[in-house]
DNA sequence: TACTTCACG
DNA sequence: ACGTACGTGAAGTAT
């Protein structure tokens, strides 16, 4: 076999991967994205390549011997960022604990490694690829040696090749020429001067001509544009000076042999280790065999019901327990564990009935402290576990409110996180569309899956519940969240009552109007296209129509709402395209969209996600109850569909202005209090501040304003954003902003003050001790340190107001259950319930939502609501 | 799967 | 000179 040497431009493979990448770390907060880019792109190329021998090429950190040359060298090259930094020594540790040969020599950048390895192994007859992200390499191809610069597009990676005749075809020169003509040209980011006036093009159309600077200075009467020639002549040594810097070495002692770079094998046990520590799970795949030390389940399968019964009884006296469910069709599997790495699999078969295991579990939760689950709330239906039962577990809900801010709280990641543990995650197991199970039972993975998530439930608990202690949230978890959950499975089982037919007649009575927009919009447009597509859509507009008011976004043209308004008097097609996006929205995400979610009790039941949002907030989908229209008429008759039960009525109380108040109570404004206290029209208290007028003289257009401004301050606002909201100059909207800082002292001082927080501390807190991390702050991106400040304003007032109205959600709904009402908790849309209640309760029910809903905390100003009753959601809001 | 748009608080 | 209001979810198109 021919041999073959792969050699990797260690330093811009990894500052490409590091580019390339989103952030990453792992559970100890090592940033890992460079390191992990490299090692994809290093055994991509390894794959592709087979080759036979492997070695990597560093630059060594002190400014090399080219960059001294210039005395105005300060590092025109910026310092490499930290998080980049701190990769570097990490990428050298894996690739020796791999045997892979580095070379790193004082006084040689790794071009000069590179380039003098490449003519090594040419002159053995190897063939020869070079990987790097650099363009410079390219002087070192050749026909045996290949350079290959893989690139990160959106769709993967792809990789440009370059023989010596590749070079000739895109650059029209040799890759020896292309030295001259980069020493011509010269290269700022590599201090090379070049030579004054001549840039790319000039300097290729000189080289190709004359083949080196040498030559052209020596047919300098030929030179042809004037300008090159007179400054090739004047400049001709700093010309030679630059070939000399950009011509990598070729000829350098280096320090490693050939058959030092033989792939010998990789696969090691201290690489294993080392990428284990790194938690690079995909590329701990490529490792064939068992880990040593992966961690193994013992797993028994139970099918005798003697048997079943003596391990219930068994798990009966312990502190914790671990439980798991997984149920497909009728069939009913649960996991359970007690003890050590023991995993007990209860598929209900023969004489062990779902009706048995779920009975038994049930009466864990009595006897054990603590039983844990995921996702508990999907399985109260079944368990009937009292919402006082203090044993209850949910590892999700722990997970989260410790960091809210993950997109999942699989087994996997609570294990890594709280257990230091790493293990295969549902997704890889079931990879290849394996399913959980088959006609026999559970497949081998659906084994595995139940097993870990048993028995992560169970070893979590001890760190979840030290965690929470450490940072004070217990109270919010025990009070708050659990409580919470039993009140969303409540609103969940009961679902919303819907006017099948009467869904349908509304979406019917869109599409004629849909229809006539759609061919008035072609008419206007003098073409057919998918208005829908907003591509296709901006083409026309902007391009095709020729209406002004274009551009925007990376992709073409925007033609949202804000953009198309500005130019609505000008064009008839624009309101005609704005009612039809407003009807066609209405159609297919609320006609359509909600009808396939009516069940066979003409009901909806969505479902209440407690562990998505950053703030504390609940999340509603399949589908989502929390965004029904209402602010435009159209829109807001479909609220009419939504009915309650024969007898009922509903009963819709909101909160309001909750956040503001919260603002007012945590920032301790005693003009801001003062005005709640007096029960005052706060946009138009505020208008009248501001701007300085009588309360009685303010107009609508002012207390509008002030409205914005107040909804800004919420938000953190920035005088771009408020000018954007009132369509007024950033200047005048900066005005409105420090004269309403000016009537508020106290509620700037606050907002700067949990900025601060967020600064030191690393995240902010609600009244109930809520936490969100905010990591944007210690961002060097301008843009996400902005935006890592105004969360760092608001999340501390969304989060207790969602705090607030998830205890009022959680003391109205028991205490209808405890009064043993018909009425019913029906839906939560951030600050409103909604209540399908009993006509005769109505006056109680009434009593109870203000009561609890006013006294769900203690601020220094009242909770005011709002309450409406009506026997559709329309007439009740 | 990513992007854009738009519905809500 | 950056590039934005805070928090969500669904539908549709383009990739």
């Amino acid at each position: 076999m021919e041999e073959k040497l792969l050699l990797i431009d260690g330093n811009s493979i990894l500052n490409r991967a590091f580019y390339g990448l989103p952030e990453m770390t792992n559970s100890q907060g090592l940033h890992t994205n460079a390191v992990l880019g490299f090692l994809n792109i290093m055994f991509k190329f390894l794959e592709e390549e087979h080759p036979t021998h492997l070695a990597v090429a560093f630059d060594l950190k002190a400014p090399t011997f080219r960059h001294k040359m210039f005395a105005d060298y300060k590092g025109t090259r910026k310092g490499m960022p930290d998080e980049l930094a701190e990769q570097v020594p990490v990428i050298k540790e894996v690739l020796k604990a791999m045997d892979i040969p580095m070379m790193m020599q004082e006084g040689y950048e790794a071009d000069d490694l590179l380039g003098t390895m490449s003519v090594i192994g040419e002159s053995q007859g190897y063939e020869v690829k070079i990987i790097s992200g650099d363009r410079d390499l390219l002087q070192l191809a050749t026909d045996k040696v290949q350079i290959r610069i893989p690139k990160t597009k959106m769709s993967g990676t792809i990789v440009e090749d370059y023989y010596a005749a590749d070079v000739m075809e895109k650059y029209q020169v040799t890759p020896k020429e292309f030295i001259d003509v980069k020493a011509l040209m010269g290269d700022a980011s590599d201090n090379i001067p070049g030579i004054p006036g001549i840039g790319e093009k000039t300097a290729t159309k000189l080289i190709k001509e004359f083949h080196s600077i040498e030559n052209a200075y020596e047919h300098i009467e030929e030179v042809k544009p004037n300008r090159a020639k007179n400054n090739l002549q004047e400049y001709y040594e700093q010309g030679v000076m630059s070939k000399e810097l950009a011509a990598i070495k070729l000829d350098c002692p280096v320090e490693i042999k050939l058959e030092d770079a033989k792939i010998q094998n990789i696969y090691t046990q201290e690489a294993y280790q080392l990428l284990k520590k790194l938690e690079f799970k995909s590329i701990l795949k490529r490792f064939d065999g068992d880990d040593p030390d992966e961690f193994q389940l013992e797993t028994e399968t139970i099918h005798d019901l003697i048997r079943a019964e003596e391990i219930f009884a068994q798990a009966a006296d312990r502190e914790q327990i671990g439980i798991s469910i997984y149920e497909e069709n009728d069939r009913f599997w649960a996991g359970l564990s007690v003890e050590g790495q023991q995993i007990y699999l209860l598929p209900a078969e023969g004489f062990i009935t779902k009706e048995f295991l779920l009975d038994q579990i049930s009466r864990l939760y009595v006897s054990v402290e603590s039983v844990g689950m995921m996702e508990t709330k999907e399985y109260l239906g079944e368990l009937k576990i009292k919402e006082e039962t203090p044993s209850v577990f949910d590892i999700s809900l722990a997970a989260y409110l410790i960091n809210p801010l993950k997109s999942t709280y699989e087994y996997d990641d609570i294990a890594r996180d709280y257990l230091s543990l790493m293990i295969p995650s549902r997704k890889e197991l079931l990879d290849k569309k394996k399913p959980m199970a088959g006609e026999d039972g559970l497949t081998e993975e659906g084994r595995k899956i139940l097993g870990m998530e048993a028995y992560v439930s169970r070893t979590s608990i001890v760190p979840l519940s030290r965690r929470l202690a450490e940072l004070g949230m217990m109270d919010l978890y025990r009070n708050i969240e659990i409580p919470t959950m039993f009140a969303l499975y409540d609103m969940e089982e009961r679902g919303i009552h819907v006017d099948r037919q009467a869904l349908k007649d509304y979406g019917d009575q869109l599409i004629g109007r849909i229809e006539e927009l759609q061919n008035m919009i072609y008419q206007e447009a003098g073409e057919e296209f998918n208005i829908n597509s907003p591509k296709q859509l901006g083409i026309v507009l902007f391009e095709h129509m020729k209406l002004e008011g274009g551009k925007k976004t990376k992709t073409g043209y925007s033609t949202s709402v804000d953009v198309l308004e500005k130019i609505e008097h000008l064009y008839p097609i624009i309101p005609m395209i704005l009612e039809y996006r407003q009807l066609t929205k209405l159609k297919s995400t609320y006609a359509d969209g909600l009808a396939n979610f009516i069940r066979e009790d003409e009901r909806i039941h969505g479902k209440f996600n407690q562990t998505i949002t950053a703030t504390g907030r609940i999340s509603s989908t399949e589908p989502n109850l929390q965004n029904i229209p209402v602010r435009m008429d159209l829109g807001r008759q479909i609220r009419k569909v939504f009915l309650p039960e024969k007898g009922y009525i509903f009963l819709d109380a909101d909160y309001s202005q909750i956040e503001l108040r919260v603002l007012a109570h945590l920032s301790k404004d005693e003009k801001l209090i003062h005005a709640y206290q007096e029960n005052q029209d706060i946009h138009a208290r505020t208008a009248s501040e501001v701007f300085g007028i009588p309360m009685d003289q303010v107009t609508s257009a002012q207390r509008r304003d002030a409205k914005a401004v107040n909804f800004g301050i919420i938000y953190g606002l920035s005088a771009f954003g408020l000018s954007q909201d009132l369509k007024i100059t950033r200047k005048q909207a900066q005005d409105y902003i420090d004269k309403y800082f000016a009537t508020y002292p106290k509620v700037k001082e606050y907002l700067d003050r949990e900025v601060e927080k967020g600064k030191t501390d690393g995240f902010v807190e609600t009244m109930f001790h809520r936490r969100r991390p905010i990591p944007e702050l210690k961002s060097k991106n301008f843009a996400q340190r902005n935006f890592g400040e105004r969360v760092a304003m608001n999340s501390p007032i969304q989060g207790t107001a969602a705090d607030i109205i998830k205890i009022a959600m959680v003391r109205v709904n028991v205490k209808l259950k405890e009064k043993n009402m018909k009425s019913r908790l029906i839906l939560q849309i951030h600050d409103e319930l909604l209540i399908e209640a009993w006509m005769e309760e109505l006056d109680e029910v009434k009593e109870i939502l203000k009561t609890e809903m006013m006294h769900a905390a203690d601020l220094e100003i009242p909770l005011e609501i709002d309450i409406n009753t009506g026997s559709s959601w329309y007439e009740a809001k």
